[in-house]
DNA sequence: GTCTATACGCAGATAGAC
DNA sequence: GTCTATCTGCGTATAGAC
């Protein structure tokens, strides 16, 4: 991995192999891919992969680096312009992250998960039943709204927005922190009620 | 699979395999779990597992299956009940949401993802950047509530209910859909406002 | 319904010529 | 720096006795 770019401007072996893998990666997951998949989709045997990475892990490990240090770059210095207003920079960086997210999601490798591993008949019912809950959710907010007792602009949005918060919980919440789970429910009661007015 | 229940009481052979197989899933993830684990981690022969299910992605199946069922069963009836107020149904379903999917953390399969993949090494570098980005759109919270422009109890709570809500965006969002990202950008600004006072 | 033994393929990775 | 050829192990799944 000698230098970034080859003597006529396009992107070296080393750069198309991760952009591959994490186009690889983000469609089939990663262990449902091969070394020799990836090779033979950049046109290069599977021991040049190896020349230029030391091994599969460590591809890995190179598209998340590269993709989080780009979009630290991109944001950071936004939130931290000493120019802007607080609420002019949230906004800033509500774009940004959103807009990157969307433009580079193989490389954020938001995998498809179990899309990979079952099929198509057995995902559906799946599929349906968090469908279901999620309708029930839309269903009591829009009740809600149409009895005055919260105000919302989009529906669909805001259940979506709820959910991901709630569902995000789980990845970073621990029970050896400060907080007990309780802290935490009251405190997202109280964020969802203003969320929704 | 011929019944839920042995006669003594006890979780049948079935269901043993279920429970064995989403401990090792979440822990371990999918791929990485092998058949012969799973039937020694249960304390049977890796055939004798052949005998419940047809093979390892209708277990997948079945594990994601009960506890979506048991989820969907406990919630969606509180969501429903015409007794109690929008606002308290919303309150009651998320204490629930928050208290299974954290009694129930190994079933939900939210992989270590990564973490299986990558050793401990490989990973510091990556948890830090990721903690650059949240330490900068906590400061900048921060920052908003000195100045007045904010109204947050908890600032690490607020941070984290709004990354979640954004890194969500990316897994349900389409551009075929009825809304732009555009759409979204203009309506998740304004949800955040709302969210911060 | 559970076991032992085994088929069979493909995975990651390496050797060594050019 | 790229290739062809190959090593070696482990994966899922099956056969067939008890």
């Amino acid at each position: 991995m000698a230098r970034k770019l080859s003597l006529d401007g396009g992107p070296s072996v080393a750069e198309e192999i991760l952009t591959g893998a994490a186009r690889l990666f983000y469609d089939r997951g990663y262990d449902a891919t091969s070394i020799r998949d990836l090779a033979e989709t950049i046109g290069i045997s599977s021991s040049t992969l190896y020349h230029h990475y030391t091994n599969k892990q460590e591809i890995l490990r190179a598209v998340l680096h590269r993709f989080m240090v780009n979009f630290n770059a991109a944001i950071i210095p936004v939130l931290r312009d000493p120019t802007l207003s607080a609420t002019k920079r949230v906004r800033e960086a509500t774009r940004l992250h959103l807009e990157i997210t969307d433009e580079r999601r193989p490389e954020l490798l938001r995998f498809t998960q179990f899309r990979n591993v079952l099929d198509e008949a057995q995902l559906r019912p799946l599929i349906q039943l968090q469908w279901d809950y999620h309708d029930a959710v839309k269903s009591v907010i829009k009740e809600g709204r149409d009895t005055g007792e919260f105000t919302v602009d989009d529906v669909d949005l805001a259940t979506m927005a709820i959910l991901d918060m709630l569902n995000g919980v789980r990845s970073w919440f621990s029970h050896s922190g400060a907080l007990s789970m309780n802290d935490v429910v009251q405190r997202y009661v109280t964020m969802i009620d203003k969320l929704l007015s």
